[in-house]
Parts: C-alpha cells; structure tokens; sequence
DNA sequence: CAGGTTTCTGCGTGTTTGTGCAGGAATTTG
DNA sequence: CAAATTCCTGCACAAACACGCAGAAACCTG
C-alpha cells in the first residue's frame, strides 16, 4: 500500500467516525505502529487532523461534539459492523441493503479487504467506492427518493439473477410472532428478492429493533441464518429467539 | 512497445483501478523500471495522474484536488448548461452521461421541470435527486471507480433498451478530422450505446476541449444533432464545423 | 541515401525516501 | 506511585529515485 492511499485512508476514517486510534489502524492497514505514527503526525502538520495521544481526532469534531443521537447508538452500530465483518473473507460476493447499520458496515470495512460489494442503496454504495480494493456492482432502476435506493422490477430481477456469497440486510422490525417486518413495499420486495438469492442471509439489529412489529412483512425467523445485534449471545432478550431456532451472534 | 502505447495503457491502468506501482507497470510492459518512471514523471507534468512514490495515482484519488480550472471555466459551463437546459421540456425522458458539464446542466435544472432522468454518473445521479419533481433512473452495472459511472455490459444492454428523447454527452476532445474522441475505452463503449438509442445527440463541450484528440474514438462529426459550446455560434472556431454539416448552438 | 540530429531506452552510480526496530522518555490510568 | 501505553530519537536497510552516459532507433535534411 502507498503512503498517500493509507493517508487518505486515515483521513477518510477520520472523518467518518470523527475519531481514530493508532493501535487499530495498524491493525487494519498492517503496518507497524510507527509508521502510523509519522502519517498521523503528517496530517497533522498540513492541518488535516488532530493528534492526539493514542490516535488523531477529526477537526470538526472539537465544536461540534454531541449534538446528535450520539455516541451510544453509534457504538451500538459499529459492535455490529464488527460482528459482520468478520464473516467476510476475500474473493467473497457481498449481497446489502441500505439503511444506517449497513452504512456502518461499509465504513468499517478493512482496507485490505478485496471482494465485490453489491448494493441497490446510493449512499452505501458512495461508501464503498472510497474503499480501496473493493469492487463494487449497483444495481440499477428507478431511484426512490425517500429511501435513496434504486426500486423496480427491474432491480428484482437482477438480484434474482445474482448467487452471492452472503447478504446482509438491515432491519425495521424483529418479533418473535410476524419475523421480520418493514413499511415500505418496494423496499420489501427487494429484501425478499434478496433473502432468496443469497446463500447465506445475515440480519443485521440494534436491540431497540428488536420486539417491534411494522405492516409489512419481509420474512420468517427461519429464513435467518444469522442475527446480529450489539448485544452479548446470552442476553435475556435474545432468548426467545434462540429457542426459536435463531442462529445470534 | 511504443512510448505512446505505453503511456495509454499505464493511464488506463490507473484510470481503472485508481493506483498503479512502477514494480508492476515494469513487469507488465517489459522495460526498465526506468523507463516507466520516466512516462509516470510525463504523464505527471501533463496533470493526468498523480506521482508518488512507488507509483502513482488517479487524479479522482483526491476528490479535493482540482485547483486549476477555477470560475472562468465554471461559467462557461454555466452558459453551456443554460443552452442545455432549454432542449427539455416536461415530460421528457433525457438519457445523460457523466462529467463536470453534465454535472453544472444537473444543477442548473429549473426546479418545477418534470421529466425522466436517466444516467450511470453517481455524483449526476445524486445531484438529479435533490431535484424536487424529477425521476430517477439509474443504469446500474459494476462501478469504475475513477469515473464513477457503472460501466459494463448490462449498462449497455439497459440503454439499448431504452428509446429517451434526447441524450446528453460530456466531451473529451472534438477534432474536424477525428470527431468525438475519448481516453477510457470503458466509458466510450456506454457513451456509443447512449448514441445509438437515443432519438437526439446533444454533446456538450467548453471551447477547450475543441480541436483536440484522444486515443479511442466515440462517433463522427456526423452523429451528432446538435452540439452546445459556451461560445457564440459565429465565432471563427466553429466554422469548420459548422461548414462540416454540424448544428452548432 | 549519407550524415547529422533527436528521441528513446537501459545501465551504473550515488542519493533520497519509507519503513521497522530498539531503547529510553513521556503520558495516561488505576 | 506503579504499571502499561504511547511517544520520540536514532539507526539500519531496502526500495525507489535522480542523474549522467552510451548505444540504438527514428527522424530530418540537403
């Protein structure tokens, strides 16, 4: 890897997460910690990052600071990003969705990684096309604004045409009764097209998901093959769905 | 090998995949590591990729770094679109490529137009849907990541499908001899597939890129219906084209 | 076409840059 | 304050680089 594409790999960490540790960035970019340590201290100097000890912050990050829902459920996310990566090998073909969840696993994605990411959503895809070695194939049809993701038949049947490795989905609601439910028909269609070409099918659930009903249905719980939520596998709230059959990690 | 062959594969290289090493461009062709450090240093000082050491990269790497062409440039385009712009009415179904220009006819857009727009350019497609009252359709395919625009045989196959009224073209270079050429073989095989469906060829091109060539060819002078410069239509550098049977406005 | 000129390429030289490692200083943390 | 990180400094080594030179090819040009 150059010097130029890890620094604007680090810039671009930086800037999502508004935060950076050098200690995890060398584990993704593997190279030695010093190394880390000269680009960040680079940045820094042309004004494009903050060093602090332990890492680098992004210089929005200081005004800014916690406006939003916040931290909490971000962390929630990337607990969930990390869980799903790990079940991404190289050469895979990568099946996803579009939704916040997903977005925090495109953004956590190892640089190193080569496989080929396929999605229907605009800003994941966006995300993906930072990456470095990912491929990656959109699917294309008519845009729905709301959800920013291409809608149609046409984008039906080419996931249909599609066997990729794995697929992971977000989720609108989980229960134990109706499975999987969402509110917005054509994006049903599309997560049903996808449940059903892919080998393996991953859902993706912040707890607060979990136990909440929409109109729609998207599928069964037998239909998962895997449900990650940020929480720890025996959580008393995972419980019933283990029994029902539900593999959770 | 031939230096001129040479270099338009090592830009292609780099086009395709965003980076390039000297190591492997020396394996590849053949000759000295010397040599190809001497075409990158060219290529360099021409500002078609970016140096570094190793290798190089695409210029679209750093999305920041575009310092030249700066507001005289940005106002012509202004003028090219606002003659663009004219050629829609509602209900129009408008097939559009990627680039800067077709990027300022996007933003230009009156907002109470109502009309279909197609394309496979992410950062057009992002910009038509902050429109209120125009549709979407995006031509999906595998995602290069230097022209960000899906490139591939299903994106042909799509647009070959289609019949929209009018289509719209960003220019690489135009030459009285050799007509529309371009630099991205990839790009070119879409551009000529929007060519043939469309009803109407509009190309759009500041004054520049007049008179120039690249190294793949697009069409002649005679596929094109009309095209749209920033200049008035009696100035003396449009003459050889308009005497070549070219609608010029 | 002969002779000269320019361009292109590869090689050898020494120099610069990028990276990792070791050991001690500085810092955070409990 | 003690342990653990993290940081800095200097060093070593390999890879990449710049420069000059020489032979070969291409290209004028009278």
């Amino acid at each position: 890897m150059l010097k130029k594409e890890r620094q604007a790999y680090i810039l671009h960490q930086v800037n999502l997460h508004n935060r950076v540790l050098s200690s995890s960035l060398c584990s993704e970019i593997n190279v030695s910690e010093d190394t880390i340590r000269r680009d960040l201290q680079e940045l820094a100097e042309e004004g494009k990052l903050i060093k602090v000890h332990g890492g680098a912050l992004s210089h929005s990050f200081n005004q800014v600071s916690f406006p939003n829902e916040g931290v909490y459920s971000q962390n929630n996310k990337q607990v969930i990003a990390n869980k799903a990566i790990e079940l991404i090998s190289n050469g895979m073909f990568v099946l996803t969705s579009g939704g916040t969840t997903i977005m925090e696993l495109a953004r956590s994605l190892p640089p190193q990684l080569k496989a080929t990411f396929i999605s229907g959503s605009i800003p994941v895809i966006l995300e993906y096309m930072h990456h470095p070695n990912i491929e990656v194939i959109l699917i294309g049809d008519k845009i729905s604004k709301n959800s920013k993701i291409t809608v149609g038949s046409d984008a039906i049947a080419k996931i249909k045409q599609m066997k990729p490795d794995i697929c992971f989905l977000g989720t609108n609601a989980l229960d134990i009764e109706h499975g999987i439910t969402d509110n917005d028909w054509e994006v049903v269609q599309l997560k049903k097209a996808m449940i059903e070409a892919s080998k393996k099918v991953v859902f993706l659930s912040i707890a607060e998901k979990i136990n909440s009903v929409q109109p729609i249905k998207v599928c069964d719980l037998e239909d998962i093959d895997l449900l990650i939520t940020e929480l720890d596998t025996n959580n008393p709230i995972l419980k019933p769905y283990i029994q029902a059959g539900v593999n959770v990690a």
